[in-house]
DNA sequence: CAAATGCGGACTAAGTAGGTCCTGTTTATC
DNA sequence: GATAAACAGGACCTACTTAGTCCGCATTTG
């Protein structure tokens, strides 16, 4: 009944690539560092959200990684089901299995519900919306008046 | 992310006790085939029930257990906790535990949002709502057979 | 080419889930 | 009182998952 420790890393590290200017490539020890979470367990998250296109990775010696379109416009959800898969809160609710007490167990609606309020809220939950965004920031406020001057969001 | 088999068990049990008459007692091994549940696991999960004063166990030859008053008025949220114990959607959300990002994360407000709007939807369904009342279950069994072709089961 | 970086699979230690089993203890009935 | 039916509860067990680590390989830049 829990969020993988893996999940949580994920949002921190979505969180703080969308809180740079569009574009700029972050290698995996600085994410390490701004998301609190060990370098070589980030690896294997980090490849998870390239390979659900929310990211994208680039090798060599100035490589890192760097927020895609995909990733800009995610959802708590989208991120947490990129690293953890699809979110079932009682087996009778997995995809694909039909559990034969369904027509009689009142409880099957009540799961159901219970998990789609929460699924709904973290649908709603945007990475772009969990950016830090007050003036106390004056540094990235700087950068964007140097490249062009954004609409604050929300 | 998931409740636990044990939890799900209980709430079974808890159904079906709640549809018998106020009183009865039900020996583990009938509650066990009600529930679908195996026989000796249920004999841990009827424990943490009647440790949680849901239910009473009775034992002797005519032994077996019955619905209390608190396991009358329980909801779902209340049977799942007696099992799983607290639900905690993230480490950073359980209880005793601040986590130390939680002024600066904006993800945390989100986690609380969607354990919060969940934990509401267990905790307003009662396991009284849930017997299957004779007439309605009758009059469900026809509109599904009128209404739609049989699903499949398994 | 060397150095920095990501890729990705193998590996592991610890914990949890989901049970089983066995030895009590309690209680109704003969 | 003996006995049998039932619950109590702890020890145990197996498989799986979590949360990582490690290392050789591939890619890119200077």
């Amino acid at each position: 009944m829990q969020l993988t420790r893996a999940a949580d890393y994920a949002v921190r590290v979505m969180i703080h690539l969308a809180s740079q200017p569009v574009g700029v490539v972050i290698s995996k020890s600085r994410l390490a560092t701004a998301a609190e979470a060990p370098e070589s367990f980030l690896s294997k998250i980090l490849q998870s959200l390239a390979r659900a296109g929310l990211i994208q990775a680039r090798r060599g010696v100035v490589g890192g990684f760097s927020l895609l379109p995909k990733g800009a416009g995610a959802s708590l959800l989208d991120v947490v089901e990129a690293i953890d898969g699809p979110i079932a809160l009682n087996v009778c609710l997995t995809s694909g299995v039909s559990c034969h007490r369904q027509c009689e167990c009142p409880a099957h609606e009540a799961w159901a519900r219970a998990q789609s309020v929460m699924l709904a809220v973290l649908r709603e939950a945007k990475i772009m919306e969990m950016v830090p965004q007050p003036e106390s920031r004056t540094h990235l406020n700087l950068a964007k008046a140097a490249g062009k001057s954004k609409q604050k969001l929300s």
